[in-house]
DNA sequence: TCTTGACCTAAAGTTAGGTTTAGAAATTAC
DNA sequence: GTAATTTCTAAACCTAACTTTAGGTCAAGA
């Protein structure tokens, strides 16, 4: 009845149209922070509408959730937060995106290096320089040597 | 002792800084092909040292396994790779690659909407165009609802 | 020959990012 | 007031790309 008793987890769901599995774990992974009413049902500020946006963009943009979460760090807390703070927070998601393109076209330009000689080989490949990761994730040991096949 | 028994597992594991389970797991994936001893154990040509580098330096560009099994149909099966046949499969590997850069690209020129508005509305985020797919991979829907948050 | 060390298979475990299921409690609608 | 939704938690399941483990075999060297 009130005018601000927050959103149900599902209302944040149409509006995002985020599944509301994905929201929950959103929660237990700290992006999104509700508070409870009194049947212990989640609520949300409207603000947590363009708080999901946020991360689905910087998921777009190839972040993992603990980056995302990282990158939300820089909101204030104790406020909610104004357009000039969701400018400011843009910004490093630019510079996020900004780095991968700069991988990846120095990944092309290796690329090119190895189409003109033709060979293939290792220590002059993109490989050749193995922390440059424009892979998205993986687990496990993926170590490189620089060996030249000598066929 | 004759000249091409061939290499062992581990022996291609060192030559290329693979796991040994991870070129057996390649085999189960059908990305190599390795033919078998009289004692049962895998054997592999020189060249698949230069093929399992390839299937590396695909990964590093975003490439998925059944995607990199899928360019390496594109080398001859009935006889060794040449030089040529490599830098052919490796311009249509460029071609991923341009493709992903492009796509980057045009999310940031969406961001940078975004930021200059301040308003990270979805309507003109990089997110309002979901099939732009920046992302890895991710199971389950996702979909995109144009929905301005209002504060 | 005997003993390492490398290799074999099959199955289970791992991480990321979620979804699905099950059974129960809270809300909403009529 | 009761029925239909929604929500709750916990745990299991899913895919990709591997690794680890368990129990057994093969190969190389002293």
């Amino acid at each position: 009845m009130a005018v601000s008793e927050g959103l149900a987890i599902g209302a944040l769901a149409q509006r995002t149209g985020l599944a509301v599995s994905a929201i929950r774990y959103y929660e237990a992974q700290g992006l999104i922070s509700p508070w409870r009413n009194a049947g212990g049902q989640r609520r949300y500020q409207r603000a947590d509408i363009r708080r999901l946006s946020f991360v689905m963009i910087a998921q777009q943009f190839g972040l993992t959730l603990p980056e995302i979460r990282e990158v939300l760090s820089g909101l204030p807390g104790n406020r909610t937060p104004t357009p000039k703070d969701w400018k400011d927070i843009s910004v490093s998601l630019r510079s996020h995106l900004d780095q991968r393109i700069d991988t990846l076209m120095r990944l092309r330009d290796n690329l090119d290096g190895c189409i003109g000689c033709g060979c293939l080989s290792l220590p002059k490949c993109a490989l050749y320089n193995p922390d440059d990761r424009a892979k998205s994730h993986g687990s496990g040991p993926r170590y490189l040597l620089g060996d030249a096949p000598e066929a």
